[in-house]
DNA sequence: GCGGCATATAGGGCAATGCCCTATGCGAGA
DNA sequence: TCTCGCATAGGGCATTGCCCTATATGCCGC
């Protein structure tokens, strides 16, 4: 008699990337694809029945963020290990994902091998995080939790950020209310406070700004 | 004996994307991946090389963009047919890839049937874009004949693009009103047929543009 | 020269947005 | 516990976006 395999749940509105990941898992002996979604209401619905040991999730899924889900994992489900697999520079969301609740970070630019070990991780209750990422956290720590620049993006809070990317695609205030699903009155309340962090003095200066970051760091 | 295979060359930073392409197309019989590369310098280096039937190359992968690769194939190899696979929705970036010289724009989120179709369409000859960026191609062809090649920006007058190109700087109507030395409705009149003439629906995607604009072509 | 067309300029008016202030609930940390 | 940052959102006024209309100018073909 077998043990219960480790089922795993998967969040990736990628087809390919979730075919490729199924694939890879069920190579593991003692591990399982229990369920996979393409968007949070889904995963969400879906994890509350189906209560998987890893949530595999994607950072830029359809109808709303990557980075919300695992809040809302990370609330509802804290029992359920989740896993960043991003196809962004760890250096841009990696730092977000593990303080919104993510117990690894893997870019997708990593190998197979590489996937499953992080898996193993988290399953025996550790951590992964790249060196360089470990390095940003101990730097931190060290110097007493300063912002440590680069960019001024950095210092966005993520529905900040989330706002900040919606404008640089050319969506109106009003449609970014809508995608985000809040009023137009926060999302102006994000606008100010972005301006604020970035120096920027009008609306105008914000969607350039923002523009060029998406132009550089294109998201989904 | 074998009808001689269509080779099939890779440009993708993610090895997991190109592990899955090879393992996908390995599956036809009459398909095979006679190389990959993660970066343009390789890739350019290699298809010269190689001269592969078809090219698969991602919007963003290293060192320089996927459309700069595309062109620069376009213009050095134009018997290697290019098909882009994305993982950026193609509103943004599928008419910058055709015009470019891609002869298919395909999003990773489609299936992997989807990919090979697009393969076998572009091997006899056809173009390969989704429903809905080939009803744009087609309003723009019926709307006015415009010239194919060239950008729709040419299509401005003086006046408009001055304050297209003041807007991709950051200026507001009111600034821009200011430097251009005529009233707000002067360039309120402007950015409407700015708009008519891009095809854009409001003042974001307008903003957007002329930053996207000006960021290619600086000016002073 | 006349009629048509694109361009450049600008006003009127209503709806939408920007931007300032205020306020609440929540979670993290001193 | 108290404070601080974050996310949320309303009130209210100034500003802007966007529709329609209007004038003058220059160019082009007939």
């Amino acid at each position: 008699m077998n043990k219960p395999k480790v089922k795993i749940y998967l969040v990736d509105d990628h087809p390919l990337v979730r075919e490729w990941l199924t694939n890879l898992i069920h190579q593991q002996p003692d591990l399982i694809v229990c369920g996979e979604s393409e968007d949070a209401p889904h995963a969400l619905q879906e994890i509350s029945a189906i209560k998987p040991d890893v949530a595999i999730v994607d950072i830029s899924i359809k109808h709303g963020s990557g980075i919300e889900l695992i809040k809302s994992l990370k609330a509802l489900h804290p029992d359920v290990a989740t896993i960043v697999l991003s196809m962004h520079d760890e250096k841009l969301y990696a730092e977000r994902a593990l303080r919104a609740g993510a117990r690894g970070y893997v870019m997708k630019s990593e190998t197979a091998k590489k996937v499953i070990m992080v898996i193993r991780q988290v399953l025996v209750g550790k951590i992964y995080m790249s060196e360089s990422i470990a390095a940003v956290f101990a730097e931190r720590f060290v110097d007493g939790r300063l912002p440590a620049s680069g960019s001024l993006v950095e210092q966005l809070s993520d529905r900040e950020l989330e706002t900040f990317q919606l404008l640089g695609k050319g969506y109106e205030t009003r449609q970014v209310a809508e995608l985000m699903k809040v009023s137009m009155k926060t999302v102006q309340a994000h606008c100010a406070h972005i301006k604020e962090k970035l120096k920027l003095t009008n609306a105008a200066e914000l969607l350039r700004e923002a523009v060029r970051w998406q132009e550089n760091y294109p998201t989904s």
